[in-house]
This record gives C-alpha cells, structure tokens and sequence, in this order.
DNA sequence: ATTCCTGCAAAAGATTTGCACGTTT
DNA sequence: AAACGTGCAAATCTTTTGCAGGAAT
C-alpha cells in the first residue's frame, strides 16, 4: 500500500475537507509541522502567540479537536500531565516517558501486540484500543 | 494470582500509623473494603452518603490521598474518565476495560513484562513505573 | 488539652462552550 | 451575503485547599 507520508500537510487536509484556513489555523498547523513531536496545548499556544499574538488558547483546543476527529493527530494523556498531541498516521505504536524530562520516544513491539490480542480474546473480548506506556529514566541518572 | 485474596483491614493500616480512625473514614473504609474493585471517588461518596450523609467528597478525597501515601490503594486514570481507585498490595497486573460497560479486569503476562523491560533497557532506560490497559468490548456484541 | 479532621466554600488546572463580532469563501 | 471561526469570559469537571469549628486520642 501508499505509504511515504512523512510530511504532513495539515492546511491541504482540512481544506480539503472544506474547512476554512484561517489565520489563527494557519499558524498553529505550521507549528505542528515543524515543531516537536509531543506537545501540548499550553506550548502550542506560547509558540503561536509568538508568531500571531492574537491566537487564543480556545483556538488551540478547537483545532486540535478538528484534528483529532479527523484522524489527523493523537491526544496522549500521559500521567499528571495535560494532554499532548502527535501526528498521526504513522505506524502504531506506544510511549516511553522519561520522567525527569517529559521527554517521550516512540517505540513498537510486534510481540507484545501479539499478546495483547491473545490475552483480550483468551478472556472473550477483542480490542478496540490499548494504550502502553513505560515511565522511565535514564540509566545510571542519580535519583532527585 | 490464585492465592487466596487476604482481606483488607484498612483501618488497622492507619491506626497502627497513628492515624486516626473517624467516623467518616470508618463509613468509607468500609465501603472499600467490601465495594466493587474500581470505584471512583464519586462512587465511593454515593455510597459513603448512604451510610452517613454528613461525609463529604472532600473526606473521600483527603482519605484516598492518605491510602494512596502509604501504598495501601492505587490510583488508576483510564481514558476519559475521573480515577477510580483499587486495593493494593496484590501482584503487579494491567488492565482491561470494557468500553461499553466501564468494567475492569485485571490481567498478567510475565512474557509482556520481561518484553517492556527488555524495551526499556534497549533504549538506555529503566523503567520506573508502567501502564498498559485494554480497551476492549466482549466478542459477538454489536456495536451501537 | 492538644492535635488532628471535617464540611463548606472557594481555588485550581485543563478543557469546553455561549455569545457577539470578525473573517473566509 | 452566508457560513463559519474567533477571542473573551464564563462554565465544566475533577481534585485540592484554606479556614474555623468539631472530634479523636
């Protein structure tokens, strides 16, 4: 199948879908493009507002809630912390969280898919999604 | 897993930590000793009121915070809902929700675990804690 | 008596929403 | 012009906290 979508094009995807690009919508797609992977609403909106003043952080939310239903990007909750958003579209895959950081790697386990599917039907369920993540910290880092 | 579930004496927990055991904490402990496995804190505090309707959620709270500290529940947060606290102390196990019912069932697999680990320790990390859950709804039934 | 708890109301943090106005198509 | 989107403030929801009175030891 297709696959190669590397660069996302979020203004492209929601005009297609006949949502209207606006100002505040343009700025904050771009930021999503070229900014890190997992951010959440609050740094969204301080990056905006750094290119557009007048975007609110009600803009935020409501454009990532687009997005989100659409299927273009994911909200993770991760533990204590606001929800962060990622691109979506890629492979699946599960979170490794550094808890001295907030830092957060991508990683992917065939086997452990594989189980999750066994242990759910095995007990007579199937699923519909599941979420893993590992909270961890660096090895050998000194404890606070 | 199979041995026998000891039964909790939650206020001999915090009476010999010199806490001391009120009225309210006596109606909630109660409830978390012979309730269902994952109630929330609203739960808790419908069935508390009940028994005594001078508790408050506030005390349901203050209470589960003061478990929580000494390691005698834990706090887990599924997707989109308020936390709903369990009984500690057994083994380590995940989570399995059911989508449609709000249900929990625990689960083990020590093959997931020795993958997680083995995950972590590959990317230069340990693991300080984890969660991996289930989303899942019984085989057969329609979707609504 | 002293220390600890409690209920209440208010605060907090994250996110959503009603509304009147401004912008995109 | 007609729809749609925006900022702002206020509302939600869950959980925490300040305070002054009450209860446990």
């Amino acid at each position: 199948m297709g696959e190669a979508k590397k660069r996302r094009d979020y203004e492209k995807e929601l005009r297609d879908a006949g949502i209207r690009i606006t100002r505040a919508r343009k700025t904050i797609l771009k930021i999503l493009e070229e900014g890190e992977k997992h951010p959440d609403a609050m740094e969204i909106f301080r990056r905006a507002s750094e290119i557009d003043a007048t975007v609110s952080l009600s803009t935020v939310y409501r454009t990532m809630k687009i997005l989100e239903d659409r299927g273009a990007i994911q909200r993770h909750v991760f533990e204590g912390g606001p929800s962060r958003f990622e691109p979506a579209g890629g492979t699946h895959h599960d979170h490794l969280i550094d808890t001295d950081t907030g830092e957060v790697v991508e990683f992917r386990s065939d086997k452990i898919e594989a189980l999750q599917e066994e242990i759910a039907r095995s007990l007579g369920y199937e699923i519909v999604s599941h979420r893993l993540e590992l909270y961890v910290r660096k090895i050998g880092r000194r404890r606070g």
